[in-house]
Parts: C-alpha cells; sequence; structure tokens
DNA sequence: GTTCTAGAAC
DNA sequence: GTTCTAGAAC
C-alpha cells in the first residue's frame, strides 16, 4: 500500500516536471503569431517547439496532419509546443485541443488585432514563409477574419489570452517567457474585449442572400486563402489560384505578376477585366474529336493569339471538374509557360460566367450548328437559351448558316439576359469538324483534314474576338451586329472560311496590336506597384484610334446617346452646380481640387473608407451615355485626376485599393467619375442597392466605358433600371475588378482601357476593419 | 443621392 | 415579431 502511495506521488511529481503546455496561436496573417513565438523562445525558461503550417515541410507550406504529428513528437520530448497557424475556427483548432491530456495544458493565445494592421504588415513584409504578401494579402486576410470564431474555454482550453493591440502581446511574449518548466497559468479567459464584431452588419444583412456555395471555402483548415467552391477544384483557375497562391506561388512568379496582385483585395481579379473570350472546346464533344489532339490546336492557337494580342484573355471552359478536354489543356499550357493570367481553364456553366463564377467575359463562343440555330443540346442549346430570343434574331440577320472551321461575331442586344446579366456583349459561333459517323458530314477519321478545320476554327474565333476588340466602326455602324472573321462575302450575308480570311481589318487590327506591343512595355512597367486600378492612360497610348486615322469613330451628335428627356429633380442637381460655379465661396469646402476639366470632391455618402468624385465641368454632359469620342480627352484627364488622388490615398493607406469607373444610370447629374477604395468599409453602404451599384455591371469599368463611348452607343447597361441589374444577386466584388468585378461589355472598336474590375475577389473591408466577400 | 413609411414577406 | 421592398418626398 505504502509502495503504491509513494509511487503515485512519484508519478505525480514527475507529472509536475514535465508538465507542458500546448499554446494554440490564434490569429489572421500579419497578426503576429510566428514573431510571439519567436519571442517567447528566444527568453524562454523552458524548451520549446513551434509547429508553423507555412513551413513543416521542409520549409514549405505542409498539412495539419503534419503539425499534429510534429506537435505530438514535441511533447513526447517534453517540450512545449506553440501551434503556429492562424486556427481562426473552432473546428481548425479541434485537433489540436485534443493534443491536452493529463500532462498537457491547452491554451490559446489570441492576437486579435485590427485587420488593417495584419494586412498592412502583410503587404510590407517580403519575406514571410507563408509567402502571403503583396496586395492580395487584404484579400486573404479578410476573408479569413470574415470566418474568425474566438476561442471559448469549452473547446478545452485551461487558459485564453486576448491580445487586442500591441501591449496586449508584449505581457503576453512575457507571461510565456517567464514560464519555467513547472509553472503553471492560471486558468480562464484574460483581456477578452467584449465585442467579438466581425462583419458590419448593414452588410452582412444583405449579403447574407449570396448562396453559401458562391463564398463557402472548404479549404479554409489547410490553405491560408478561400476559394469560391466554383473554382475550388480547377487549380488553373485564375481566382482559385490568386488565392491559393498566397500560399504556394513562388517569388518570381509573385513579381511576374506584380501589377495585379499590387492591385489589390481586388488584386487577385484586377487582370479579370481586360477583354475576355470564354469559349467550349470545339469539336471535342458531341463532333468526336480526339481530345489530345485537340488540346494540341487549342493551346497552339492560345498561344498564338496571346502573341499577338497584348490586352486580351482567354478562357476554355468546361462544365464539369472531371473534363479531360480541361486537364489537357492546363498541362499543355503550362508545359508551354502561357501566361496563366491571361490563358486558364475554368469550370462552369459558360451562359452563366459571371453570375454563377464571378468571371467576367466579353465574349462567349458558342460552339454552333451548321444552321446556326438554337437546340440541339450542349453548350449551343445552352446559348441560345440563355441568350434569349434576340439572340437568334441578330445571327439569323447575319447569315443563315455557318462552315465548318468559320465563325460569326453577333453583337448581343443589351436586352439579352445574357447580355444585362453576365455582361456578355458578343457570341461568336464557331464551328468545328464533325468527327461523328452520327453526324451529317462527318470527317470519317480524316485527322489531317479535320485538325486543319479546327485550326481554322479556332483561328476564326480567335480573330472574331480580336475584330471585336479592334475592328472598324464603319460597317458595323449600319448593324448591331459585328461580323468578324468575315470577308466582302459576309456582305452578301453568309459566314466567311477563315482559312480565307484576310479580312483587312483583321489585318490592320493585328498591325495595329504589334505596334501596340512594341510600345506597350507590359502592365508591370506601366503601371508601376501603385495599387490602382488603371489602365486607361497607358492603353490610351496603345489605342489604334490614335494612330490609325483610318478607323473612323462617330462623332457625338447633339445630345449623343444620353436621354435627352431625362428630367432632373432638384436634389440631383448638386453635383452639377458645382461643376458649373465652382469657384463659388460656398462649394470651397467641399472642392479638393479644381483644373480645367474637373473639380474633385468627397462623395457626400462615401460608400467606402476613401470616396472621391470626379466631376467633369464641361456642361451638357450629364451622363455616360452623353460621352462620345470628342470627349475622349476630357475622361482621360478625368481619369488621370482620379488616379492622381488614388496613388495619394494609397501613400497614406497601404491598404487602400481603389477602382475607378462610372455609375451607367447616375441619379446625380453630371458625369462623374467614382474613385472608390475597395474596402466598402462605410456606414453609409447601408443596402445592397449600395452594394450592386458599385460591385455590379451597373458600374462598368473603363474598359467598357471606352468601348461604349468610342462607338457613340450606349453604355452598358444602357439602363439599370431597365435591366433590373439591381435585382441580380450578391456575389462578392471581385473578382475583380476586378471585381474586380461585379460588370460589362460590347462593340467593336478601339480599346483603350483595359483593367477594371468588376466582380470577383473584391472584398470588403466593414467598418471594423475586416473584409467580407 | 437620402430618408421615411407602409405594406408585404418571412 | 422582424426584415425587406418599393414608392414618395426631398
Amino acid at each position: 500500500m505504502d509502495s503504491e502511495m509513494a509511487s503515485k506521488e512519484e508519478v505525480e511529481d514527475d507529472e509536475r516536471k514535465t508538465r507542458m503546455v500546448v499554446v494554440i496561436l490564434v490569429g489572421a496573417p500579419g497578426s503576429g503569431k510566428s514573431t510571439f513565438c519567436e519571442a517567447v523562445m528566444k527568453s524562454a525558461h523552458r524548451p520549446w517547439s513551434r509547429v508553423c503550417q507555412d513551413t513543416i515541410a521542409n520549409g514549405k507550406a505542409g498539412t495539419k496532419a503534419q503539425c499534429l504529428k510534429s506537435a505530438n513528437d514535441a511533447l513526447k520530448d517534453g517540450k512545449s509546443v506553440f501551434i503556429d497557424r492562424c486556427n481562426l475556427e473552432s473546428e481548425q483548432r479541434a485537433e489540436f485541443v485534443k493534443l491536452g491530456r493529463d500532462q498537457v495544458d491547452v491554451h490559446a493565445v489570441v492576437l486579435d488585432l485590427p485587420a488593417r494592421l495584419c494586412i498592412s504588415r502583410c503587404v510590407k513584409r517580403t519575406g514571410h514563409e507563408g509567402n502571403l504578401q503583396g496586395g492580395k494579402a487584404a484579400a486573404v486576410v479578410n476573408r479569413m477574419l470574415q470566418k474568425k470564431e474566438l476561442p471559448k474555454l469549452s473547446e478545452g482550453f485551461t487558459r485564453i489570452t486576448f491580445c487586442n493591440d500591441e501591449s496586449d502581446v508584449e505581457s503576453a511574449v512575457k507571461k510565456y517567457s517567464a514560464l519555467g518548466p513547472l509553472d503553471t497559468l492560471s486558468s480562464g479567459c484574460f483581456g477578452q474585449k467584449s465585442s467579438n464584431s466581425k462583419v458590419q452588419v448593414g452588410i452582412m444583412k444583405f449579403l447574407k442572400k449570396v448562396e453559401p456555395s458562391n463564398i463557402v471555402d472548404s479549404n479554409l483548415g489547410t490553405s491560408q486563402g478561400t476559394v469560391p467552391k466554383h473554382y475550388a477544384k480547377d487549380s488553373s483557375c485564375l481566382e482559385q489560384k490568386k488565392m491559393a497562391s498566397t500560399v504556394s506561388v513562388s517569388d518570381k512568379e509573385v513579381e511576374h505578376r506584380n501589377l495585379s496582385d499590387n492591385l489589390s483585395g481586388v488584386s487577385a481579379v484586377s487582370v479579370s477585366d481586360i477583354p475576355t473570350l470564354a469559349f467550349p472546346s470545339i469539336s471535342t464533344a458531341d463532333f468526336q474529336f480526339d481530345i489530345e489532339k485537340a488540346s494540341d490546336i487549342i493551346v497552339e492557337k492560345v498561344e498564338e493569339f496571346l502573341n499577338k494580342v497584348t490586352n486580351a484573355r482567354l478562357v476554355l471552359v468546361d462544365l464539369t471538374h472531371r473534363s479531360k478536354i480541361l486537364s489537357m489543356v492546363k498541362a499543355r499550357a503550362a508545359l508551354k509557360h502561357i501566361d496563366t493570367d491571361r490563358f486558364f481553364t475554368f469550370v462552369g456553366d459558360i451562359t452563366q460566367l459571371y453570375t454563377g463564377g464571378g468571371l467576367h467575359c466579353t465574349a462567349i463562343a458558342n460552339a454552333a450548328n451548321w444552321r446556326l440555330k438554337p437546340g440541339g443540346g450542349g453548350v449551343n442549346a445552352a446559348i441560345f437559351n440563355a441568350a434569349g430570343p434576340s439572340l437568334e434574331t441578330a445571327t439569323k440577320e447575319r447569315a443563315g448558316y455557318l462552315s465548318p472551321g468559320s465563325a460569326l461575331v453577333v453583337h448581343l442586344p443589351s436586352s439579352s439576359p445574357l447580355h444585362k446579366k453576365q455582361g456578355v456583349s458578343h457570341v461568336i459561333h464557331v464551328l468545328g469538324p464533325n468527327m461523328n459517323p452520327q453526324r451529317p458530314n462527318f470527317l470519317n477519321n480524316d485527322y489531317k483534314k479535320g485538325c486543319e478545320v479546327l485550326r481554322e476554327a479556332y483561328s476564326s474565333l480567335f480573330n472574331g474576338f480580336l475584330s471585336i476588340l479592334k475592328s472598324s466602326v464603319l460597317e458595323d455602324k449600319r448593324n448591331d451586329q459585328t461580323p468578324v472573321s468575315r470577308t466582302s462575302e459576309s456582305d452578301r450575308g453568309s459566314p466567311t472560311d477563315s482559312s480565307k480570311n484576310s479580312d483587312q481589318k483583321i489585318k490592320r487590327a493585328v498591325t495595329c496590336e504589334s505596334e501596340k506591343s512594341k510600345k506597350y512595355k507590359g502592365p508591370e512597367e506601366g503601371l508601376g506597384n501603385e495599387q490602382v486600378k488603371s489602365g486607361f492612360t497607358e492603353d490610351l497610348d496603345l489605342t489604334c484610334s490614335s494612330e490609325a486615322p483610318q478607323v473612323k469613330v462617330p462623332v457625338k451628335k447633339d445630345k449623343g446617346n444620353g436621354d435627352a428627356s431625362r428630367t432632373w429633380s432638384s436634389w440631383s442637381l448638386s453635383l452639377y452646380h458645382i461643376a458649373m460655379h465652382p469657384e463659388n465661396e460656398k462649394y470651397k469646402k467641399e472642392i479638393i481640387e479644381i483644373s480645367d476639366d474637373a473639380v474633385l470632391l468627397n462623395d457626400l455618402y462615401p460608400k467606402a473608407r476613401r470616396h472621391l468624385l470626379v466631376v467633369a465641368r464641361m456642361d451638357g454632359l450629364d451622363c455616360l451615355a452623353d460621352a462620345c469620342e470628342e470627349h475622349l480627352h476630357l475622361l482621360k484627364a478625368m481619369h488621370a485626376m482620379g488616379e492622381k488622388w488614388a496613388k495619394k490615398s494609397i501613400s497614406e493607406d497601404a491598404s487602400l485599393i481603389f477602382r475607378l469607373g462610372y455609375h451607367s444610370d447616375p441619379s446625380m447629374r453630371q458625369l462623374h467619375l467614382h474613385v472608390i477604395s475597395q474596402d466598402f468599409n462605410s456606414s453609409y453602404l447601408k443596402n445592397k442597392k449600395h452594394w450592386n451599384t458599385f460591385n455590379t455591371a451597373f458600374f462598368p469599368g473603363l474598359w467598357n466605358m471606352m468601348i461604349a463611348v468610342s462607338i457613340n452607343s450606349h453604355v452598358y447597361p444602357a439602363n439599370a433600371r431597365e435591366t433590373s441589374i439591381m435585382d441580380l444577386n450578391l456575389y462578392g466584388h471581385r473578382i475583380a475588378s476586378e471585381t474586380p468585378d461585379i460588370e460589362r461589355h460590347r462593340a467593336q472598336v478601339l480599346v483603350l482601357s483595359a483593367p477594371v474590375c468588376l466582380h470577383l475577389f473584391g472584398s470588403t473591408l466593414n467598418k471594423f476593419g475586416h473584409k467580407f466577400f
């Protein structure tokens, strides 16, 4: 009996000697977890082991399981352990809490520092082990914080220390540094502030309508980034890549994508605002074209196009994650080192790329049948269905049939749902070779001919896209449709075989493009590192119009496209009055800058931390629809002013990210450019409409705007009230812009500007400095 | 653009 | 009961 007692005491004594602690750090990237561990370990009075998921796999990011194993091993060695990973959600912590046993206490140290501080640290740091750096950090940090669940004792912690500022952190460091092998810290919660607010109530109120699938992150436990479900399984998807790249992209890649990355929380999408063509794989479905051969051709043609055109993007779309063609093309594109910002694969419905996946596309390709008729199933049926009857009508007006290898561009009327809701301004019908014996005119396994025709098909398709960007306005003034890949034959109403395509317009466009390439130094040099949605200035330099007088641009007549009949209520005239009489003493306080072209003021009801208005001073220019080619100079000046102040704001607060754009159907009279930071952190952002006015096509990017202006057409969407755009479901503004993106496009013509986003990963800082999507 | 309110929707 | 929406007034 005595001996039993003695032995028990001995055990207890041993336990005291070896009493260990597992400290689970809880905090966003940039909250200082690693610094905390290092500080403690530097002057520790007990052996510690730091388990860092960012570096656990030979210096690279590892898995949760690896962390658990490493922690267990350290405990066996008698070391106390820091779990250095974000651990923001209870589920992520649960496994680590289980490390606590009789001899092991489990503590949490919560580094609940302001999100902005974390973001700014992430942005500034260059050598973070998790490689979470650059502007995209903002998106990641905020997204993660949105899911933050502060730890509770009920999870199994014996002690929780909350640090809300640097001094809290400092005292926690001291506590743990001083912790000798036999010491224990008292149990309980320490330092918790009453509020655990993460999100801006007013915003979440309407954001909750967002389908969970659009924002769900299934990978948060293992990745520092979150990935919309749509993208989650397709590693080549731009957004996922960008988000996930917060942990996996190499430094080189980061450098390479300097521009887009620096463009923000929205950075993730900055590139998504460039003109984009989404296309399905041609002929590999019903026409049974060999997938491997098709993959080679796709990559070959894509590469050819991207070499020719600098400011456009191609996306290969398929419905399923299991798509063989996507994976093959992806692999081949990777081998050829094709820029994944400018060509990537995308899993989703090609008719719902924007609302379903946040991807904004100028044009989509249709794997059409030779009769150019709706129906038949597959992509063709889906696109005709989604576009509504106007696509059939518009197509019919242009051509009656399509021959294999050729393409036909059709401008979608703005009334088309595909245009309204998805921002797709053009459908390019393309017909590939048929290898299916069950279908008419099959090629009887003649792949020589088949490959030839498929090459032609992709050439036609991409040339069609190019012509949307570049072709003369001249002949299209007569039509709503944009003929592309067409020769003079097309004037007779039949589509042209692109293999013979020597269309002067295309040639000119290509020439233009190559000249542009020479001049264009690339986005990295063009914009520097400023986190400004831009592209306008340098793109003006690129435009064909400035050096290709043969490209005729319509000039505004009378009131242009603006609705001259529109009446403006007195309340809507305040900007107009200011613009007409900026010298008036009563406006003195409001005006930040006056130039000959515009005045700059703070928005009276800012929808973000920084929200400026550049108001045109020209009388009669009520809104964007009034603007046309003769105003390009003014628009450029306005943009320059906006950009200048955006940059200035960024220099004062590096966490800010800006987007510049116009409301397509503004409430206030007088053309005004919004310069708005993408945090959307404002008590004035109160409802769905507020959100949508900056995160849908209602807020078209500059590229859209310039296109519209240059063809003197209605800006898309011509009227938000008509298009019911405000009824759209809410999606995170991404994606870009690029929202990103939130939005946009139409006709053939000059490409004067590029990035402005719509949608996607625009992230939003709420009033607590946290971001949501 | 905002605020207010009534009534519908939940 | 609360939340959302649409309309009116400014």
